[in-house]
DNA sequence: AAGGTGGTCAACCGCTCTGAG
DNA sequence: GCTCAGAGCGGTTGACCACCT
């Protein structure tokens, strides 16, 4: 298969802008014959271009059913609701839009539509709420210790506190890593969870995010616990993320991501299995949501993010 | 007035799909 | 079933323009 060779050899073929004498040939030519084969259609017409790039511009350009100018709220509302169904089929979401080409299609999600959802809080891709949050907090723990640099005159002690942070950060990380990895290492990430978070309790950035403290009173049966004594106990099932996840239109999107990364299993000793943690399969998914709606827009009302915000 | 920056959009690139031989 | 040419598609680029400093 491969590449179409009209464009790739040096033809000396015409690129760039269209001249207003090209476009009347290729009109009048298509008017006349119809555009027949696009391969052929340059010599024909008696232009110096290849026939992908006069296809491009009748289709795009020329055609007389273009419609042209701003996108109507309509329009605009049935770009976002195929676009949540059809993802980047913009030729298939043309289709149902008389006069507007893919390529327009494409121009105006890239440069307005896609802008205005993340503007929303929306992940553009999933159009769900936004949930990367994880990807970003590094960022968002920085911002917050730059301001307390600021604010806090000891240098002394800010530098004891930012060295106790960064440890308690690369175990959350490393307990991220782990709870998000593949099922193969047969460990309950609950229990690290339980003694990881417990542990990072006092005294990080971590406590500032947490809900009202519990005694860790779960089951054996793991899991369900998590929901009522652990600061993130209010954000997603991950279970229910994997889920999602693995349908096939969000798959793309976890592929080689830093969470699936192998890594070696938590300090916070792991204990065995239940069923129910094994499915864990572990990628963050982390641009997108789905039941936990609502949970991750209780955190992101949370004011602490708003003020690192 | 000049330079910088950001937005828009036409056009190109390179890949996949499709159908004929 | 295989190969190949042509068509189609989605991502990216770069020219142009408007606005800002």
């Amino acid at each position: 298969m491969g590449r179409s060779p009209c464009c790739d050899e040096n033809t000396g073929l015409k690129k760039g802008p269209w001249t207003p004498e090209e476009d009347d040939k290729l009109i009048k030519y298509i008017q006349k014959h119809g555009h027949g084969s696009w391969r052929a259609l340059p010599k024909l017409a008696g232009l110096n271009r290849c026939g992908k790039s006069c296809r491009l511009r009748w289709t795009n350009y020329l055609r007389p059913d273009i419609k042209r100018g701003k996108f109507s709220q309509e329009e605009e509302q049935t770009i976002l609701n195929l676009h949540a169904i059809l993802g980047n089929k913009w030729s298939a979401i043309a289709t149902h839009l008389p006069g507007r080409t893919d390529n327009e299609i494409k121009n105006f999600w890239n440069t307005q539509l896609k802008k205005k959802l993340i503007q929303m809080g929306f992940d553009p891709m999933t159009h769900r709420p936004r949930t990367d949050i994880f990807s970003s907090l590094p960022h968002l723990l920085a911002l917050a210790n730059l301001k307390e640099l600021i604010e806090n005159p000891s240098w002394e002690e800010q530098a004891m506190r930012l060295q106790t942070e960064a440890v308690q950060m690369a175990r959350l990380n490393q307990y991220l890593q782990y709870i998000l990895q593949p099922p193969a290492p047969a460990i309950n990430p609950d229990m690290a969870a339980l003694s990881l978070f417990n542990s990072l309790k006092e005294g990080s950035v971590l406590s500032q995010l947490e809900t009202p403290p519990a005694p860790p009173s779960f089951s054996a049966g793991g899991g369900s616990y998590l929901q009522d004594s652990v600061p993130f106990s209010h954000l997603p099932d991950l279970q229910t993320i994997n889920q999602s996840c693995s349908s096939k239109e969000e798959a793309p999107m976890v592929q080689g991501s830093p969470w699936m990364q192998p890594s070696p299993p938590s300090p916070a000793a792991p204990v065995p299995v239940t069923e129910n943690s094994l499915s864990n399969t572990g990628d963050a998914c982390s641009t997108s949501s789905y039941g936990g709606t609502q949970m991750w827009s209780e955190l992101l009302d949370d004011p602490l993010f708003h003020e690192i915000a």
